[in-house]
RNA sequence: GAUUCCGUAGCUCAGCUGGUAGAGCAAUACACUUUUAAUGUAUGGGUCAUGGGUUCGAUUCCCAUCGGGAUCACCA
């Protein structure tokens, strides 16, 4: 990819010829030894200890502020920003002045990455700096950095525009420190989970990505070509089907953090591809499951906050356990004054009608009670909440309740009205799946597209056998946008989906 | 997919009812040995997203295309 170099570019690129001319590689192979970092000298030195007295540190140089024969640069590294003091007579001690007269004060520019010798002090205006007494060039940049300058805390001309944002995530990531954080505590959001797993004997595991029958949900798959064997394959849209097949295999306690794709619409809570944490955990009913998933959710909070309370836009979400639990049919009449747990399909589609939610011929039962619930109620359930036991046309691979006809122990976990966890007691009668599964392929028959394919393979590992088991889903990339206060998916994406760029 | 808004310098933005563009930061040059949104003086930088149309003349009005945001629909 060319472009037409602007005039800071060009000048960038002679400045590069200069540094060459003055036998300074601005690309030096030899590692450059650090042993400290920004915000530990800015944590831990002492003006009185004089500790710090032989720093080495590397960063991006993020400001310059030459003062004649003196200069101020900001350097920014992994942890921190940290002001660097050099002045002709330290960095160049003898009669020859060149590099601080050619490379300091006019061949570096914000965005080079220099390393740095020198001892830790304090400015007259109070600043924790490092006098400079060797400076390396370690990289040069040939393109500008956006320069967003901040002052009691009022941010100037913030690197803002989205689009740029997202497809040059590595210059949001330099400039914008809030953008950082987010992917930082995704970072340890899923760590939290991963260590909550473990300990608890947990196995990690990995399944197919591509798979020959795309089954464990209800969406559109990405279809693609194996040549060698010269069959289609999708990328999965969930790996449910595998993980139990683990179950009968005989780990009891398995999970995955699985990327998923699904071939369908781009909003503010959707990307083709998203990650789900699925686990499965046998001799375990949904009842376990709502109490380990909100030890789970309090934990993370924790982790991410050291405190349950969390903000998310003008509320505040708390993850204390226990969540409030409602079955569905009690939330519907509760905000709907409907009774739809008696109610055949026609009656369904009456109180559709006077609730004024779009119906067609190929929804089912279960359909127009998802409908009913995701149309009118489930933006109701701000702080977390498991709406549980729903009807059993919608669950094709959950048990059957125990006790209440019709329906099936499955949950589904909401926070400020989004689903973010959906969760059941596994179905392992291998002859109700059978027929559930044919269910399924009769409302394909009926239009249905989210209908899902049979796996006889599957049917198969159940006829084994499988133990009673639990097992949930739990959307990352949405339970990120609710513990990092985001609105939009792809501000906790590092590199959302988008459209490409023109070719030049 | 539908509706709607947006696209001007490297970044953030002005540009009223049509007369080929401005600011701040960034950049260049000079001055300044403790600055901190440093300061002062001077300078350069733009096919106004792209392609058509209307017009004597379009950044401005109209149409199409490309890209993005928001809302809605579907899905997690």
């Amino acid at each position: 990819m060319s472009h037409e170099l602007n005039d800071q570019e060009l000048v960038r690129r002679e400045k590069l010829q200069k540094l060459n001319e003055l036998g300074i590689d601005a690309y030096p192979a030899a590692a450059f030894e650090v042993n400290c970092n920004s915000a530990q000298i800015l944590a831990e030195y002492n003006d009185e200890e004089k500790n710090f007295q032989t720093v080495s540190i590397a960063g991006r140089i993020m400001s310059i502020n030459s003062k004649g024969k003196v200069t101020f640069f900001k350097i920014q590294d992994e942890k921190g920003k940290i002001q660097l003091f050099v002045s002709i007579d330290n960095v160049c001690p003898n009669e020859d002045k060149t590099f601080y007269t050619s490379v300091v004060t006019h061949l570096l520019d914000i965005g080079d990455f220099i390393g740095v010798k020198g001892e830790v002090f304090i400015t007259k205006t109070g600043e924790t700096s490092i006098r400079v007494k060797e400076m390396t060039v370690l990289s040069k940049a040939l393109r500008p950095l956006p320069v967003v300058k901040v002052k009691d805390g009022e941010t100037f001309d913030a690197f803002s525009d989205v689009e740029l944002r997202s497809r040059q995530r590595y210059v949001d990531l330099v400039v914008n420190p809030h953008v950082r954080e987010t992917f930082l505590k995704r970072t340890k959001l899923i760590q939290t989970i991963r260590n909550f797993l473990n300990e608890h004997g947990a196995i990690e595991v990995d399944t197919p990505v591509l798979q020959s029958i795309p089954g464990g949900a209800a969406a559109r798959p990405f279809v693609t070509h194996h040549n060698a064997l010269d069959i289609p394959l999708y990328l999965r849209i969930a790996n449910e089907l595998y993980l139990k097949r683990l179950i009968v295999g005989g780990f009891d306690f398995v999970y995955e953090f699985s990327r998923n794709f699904r071939n369908e619409g781009m909003d503010r809570t959707h990307n083709p591809e998203f990650t789900v944490l699925e686990f499965y955990v046998a001799y375990k009913d949904y009842f376990w499951m709502m109490d380990y998933t909100e030890q789970m959710m309090e934990k993370i909070a924790i982790a991410l906050h050291g405190t349950t309370d969390v903000p998310l836009g003008d509320k505040i979400i708390s993850f204390k356990a226990p969540f409030k639990r409602v079955a569905i049919y009690d939330a519907i009449k509760e905000i709907t004054d409907f009774d739809v747990s008696e109610m055949n399909e026609e009656q369904l589609r009456d109180v559709c009608k006077q609730l004024r939610i779009e119906t067609d011929a190929t929804m089912g039962k279960g359909k127009l009670i998802d409908e009913i619930f995701g149309g009118k109620c489930e933006g109701n359930f701000v702080q977390p909440t498991f709406i549980i036991d729903y009807p059993v046309e919608l669950s094709p691979l959950t048990k059957k309740h125990r006790s209440k006809a019709g329906l099936v122990e499955r949950f589904e976990l909401f926070i400020n009205g989004k689903e973010i966890a959906n969760a059941y007691s596994e179905l392992n009668d291998p002859l109700d799946q059978r027929a559930r599964f044919e269910e399924q392929t009769k409302l394909m028959e009926r239009g249905d597209d989210e209908a899902m394919f049979i796996d006889h393979d599957f049917l198969r590992a159940l006829e084994y056998g499988m133990p009673p088991t639990s097992g949930i889903g739990i959307g990352i990339d949405r339970l990120v946008m609710m513990l990092t206060n985001q609105s939009t998916i792809q501000e906790v994406l590092l590199f959302p989906q988008m459209r490409p760029e023109n070719p030049e």
